[in-house]
RNA sequence: GCGCCUGUAGCUCAGUUGGAUAGAGCAACGGCCUUCUAAGCCGUGGGUCAGGGGUUCGAAUCCCUUCAGGCGUGCCA
């Protein structure tokens, strides 16, 4: 993947042969690999203290004695430091390499994935509630990790599991019968059916301590199973909820970038749970328990994982297995992703568990991808308590702050509402996916919408800088041909040039561990670098070899930053 | 009670799967725009890596244990 260190590798694998008789692969090698904490250590370390016991000698002997059969001259040096053998890169050269790689296009991509299928479930809205910060990060994550997987040559699958099922519609629909008008659906959309819901509760709860009945939730119920029952009525009012939902959600999903491939939901397997209950049944794996249906996982370590209630009625496990399988059919998919809170650990340990059970290969494939829960100021998401920030709200103040900016710094900027939008909407997205993803997040205003330091604007201000960088370049004229690539070998040209090289890892790994921070990371060091570099060194007001080489790396830093900006989706805006 | 997760600077977090003197950003303070975008750059201060044991050449990282917090733990999803 990173072909500078596998050749270094290749170097240690060599000399490990030649002087001690062992063979060692090269890939093996590469895995020891290191970057020493001190630039003057150089640039890649290999710790001898692993080979220590094999070869019966101690490291620092071995790091000596391999330092001095490796010989690569115009590539690299080799210097053992106590029990490490530093290696000390030609920087011309790795600056060369590096910038070429880059400006071949698509860097960091790969053919790993060609013929492999990877189902990612994200985002997963249920019909009738707006789009909150609860629902950011599911949504960004899945995004993200479905466009590091295209990249890496997958075929991706994103689906949009619909929460459009439950005795919840039924209660929408008795709300919008008793209060609600066609017409405040229609212009109010979600909010008109979150505020007939919020009242049905209001109102039910209201009858029970004042009557002691149950009319309402009977009713709800009774809706409910004429949704089942596919009573025409009940079924037009609900599809029509759900149309109403992925409209508004729409706008939100287009604000982000987000798409879709499949907006099968709960209801979509409504008539494939069957299938489910009968093979459970044919494989034994069925027992009753406290008068439900079980899936007994006490062998593993788990509670019983339940399929049919006391009534007969499935439940969400039973909807899983469904989906599961369906998707095992449809897709054949290498790997089938779910995004979804932590919360939900134990629900598909269960499931995967009971699938595995149930004698399917592809049951080691399922992963859950958790991550932390969102609160709002120290305190639990809640619409009742107002603790609570819709999306669009959020996506609109990050937006009119970057338009405030913009109007303050950038006052001749042409399309300053566009550049805001991408500025905005990048601050948002760069926050949520800047952390490990198990990390829970506390919602503040002052820290989504900070525009300073590590940030999404941090990211696209750099990039915009280097297309500044290169629309002077173009207009002087650079000739690339005359690029001296040995005046990029002082300190901060060559830590930028490193950040760069080890790029295609970092998305690598981000896959790998279905952590898009890696990426974000990644990018915010780079432009990081690049800031450095820029401040070291003067780029235009140069002789020709000089200035050539220059503007090279500033071309490969931009186009690093703009594909790690989408990988995590963010736009990057040439001016800002 | 049991299970999973988290604990690193005042705050938010990195820490390359066990490596060299633990790093960024925010906040605070002090510098840098007649020169390619100052949404930037440089500097200063700030640490018992929650505590205690262990494993070994070496531990923030692995094991045991205690503490603190979060989530989950059968008929919601």
């Amino acid at each position: 993947m990173n072909e500078i260190k596998l050749e270094l590798a290749a170097l240690i694998s060599d000399a490990v042969k030649q002087r001690f008789d062992t063979e060692l692969s090269a890939q093996t090698l590469e895995g020891y690999l290191e970057v020493p904490p001190e630039k003057t250590m150089g640039d890649y370390a290999f710790p001898c203290f692993r080979l220590s016991r094999e070869l019966k000698l101690g490291p620092p002997q071995i790091a000596a004695a391999l330092a001095e059969v490796i010989n690569a001259p115009g590539f690299s040096t080799a210097k053992q430091m106590g029990g490490y053998l530093n290696f000390y890169l030609n920087r011309a050269q790795v600056a060369r390499r590096t910038i070429e790689a880059v400006l071949a296009g698509q860097y960091g991509a790969s053919d790993i994935g060609n013929g492999k299928t990877v189902c990612i479930d994200y985002s997963s809205i249920n019909i009738a509630k707006r789009f909150h910060i609860g629902h950011l990060s599911t949504t960004m994550i899945g995004h993200s990790l479905k466009r590091i997987f295209d990249y890496l040559g997958y075929t991706t699958v994103g689906i949009n599991h619909l929460g459009d099922w439950g005795t919840q519609f039924g209660k929408l629909i008795s709300a919008y019968k008793r209060w609600g008008t066609k017409e405040q659906v229609e212009a109010e959309g979600v909010e008109a059916l979150t505020k007939l819901y919020v009242r049905f509760h209001e109102e039910s709860a209201k009858e029970v301590d004042e009557q002691g009945t149950h009319t309402l939730e009977d009713e709800g119920r009774m809706y409910f199973k004429a949704i089942e029952d596919g009573d025409e009525e009940a079924l037009n009012i609900f599809n029509w909820f759900k149309q109403v939902t992925l409209r508004d959600c729409e706008k939100t999903y287009n604000m982000l970038g987000v798409s879709f491939d499949s907006y099968n939901g709960e209801a979509f397997y409504n008539d494939k749970m069957q299938r489910v209950i009968d093979t459970l049944k044919d494989k034994g794996l069925l027992s009753v328990s406290e008068g439900a249906s079980v899936v007994d996982l006490e062998d593993e370590g788990m509670p019983p994982c339940l399929i049919l209630k006391k009534d007969g009625a499935t439940l969400y496990a039973t909807r899983d297995l469904a989906a599961a399988m369906y998707r095992a059919d449809t897709y054949h998919f290498d790997k089938c992703l779910y995004v979804v809170a932590y919360q939900q650990d134990l629900h598909f340990r269960q499931v995967f568990e009971v699938l595995k059970k149930m004698g399917y290969a592809w049951a080691d494939n399922m992963v859950h991808v958790s991550f932390g829960m969102v609160s709002y100021e120290g305190q639990t998401l809640s619409t009742r308590k107002g603790h609570i920030v819709y999306l669009d709200d959020l996506l609109k103040q990050a937006q009119e702050k970057a338009l405030k900016i913009i109007e303050e710094k950038s006052p001749g900027l042409e399309n300053k509402q566009e550049v805001a939008r991408q500025v905005g909407v990048g601050a948002v997205i760069y926050t949520d996916l800047q952390n490990n993803r198990i990390k829970d997040i506390d919602f503040w205003w002052n820290r989504a919408l900070n525009f300073d330091g590590e940030s999404g604007p941090y990211v696209q201000y750099t990039h915009a800088r280097c297309c500044s960088v290169l629309r002077k370049a173009d207009a002087a004229g650079v000739n690339d041909a005359a690029a001296d690539y040995a005046s990029l070998a002082d300190d901060s040209a060559g830590e930028l040039i490193a950040l760069l090289s080890r790029f295609p890892e970092a998305v690598y790994d981000a896959a790998a561990k279905y952590e898009p921070s890696m990426v974000t990371r990644a990018v915010t060091d780079i432009a990081q670098a690049y800031n450095r570099f820029y401040y070291d060194n003067r780029i235009l007001d140069e002789n020709p070899a000089v200035r050539a080489a220059r503007v090279l790396l500033t071309r490969a830093t931009r186009d690093v930053l703009k594909q790690g900006m989408y990988l995590i989706g963010m736009e990057a805006p040439e001016q800002m």
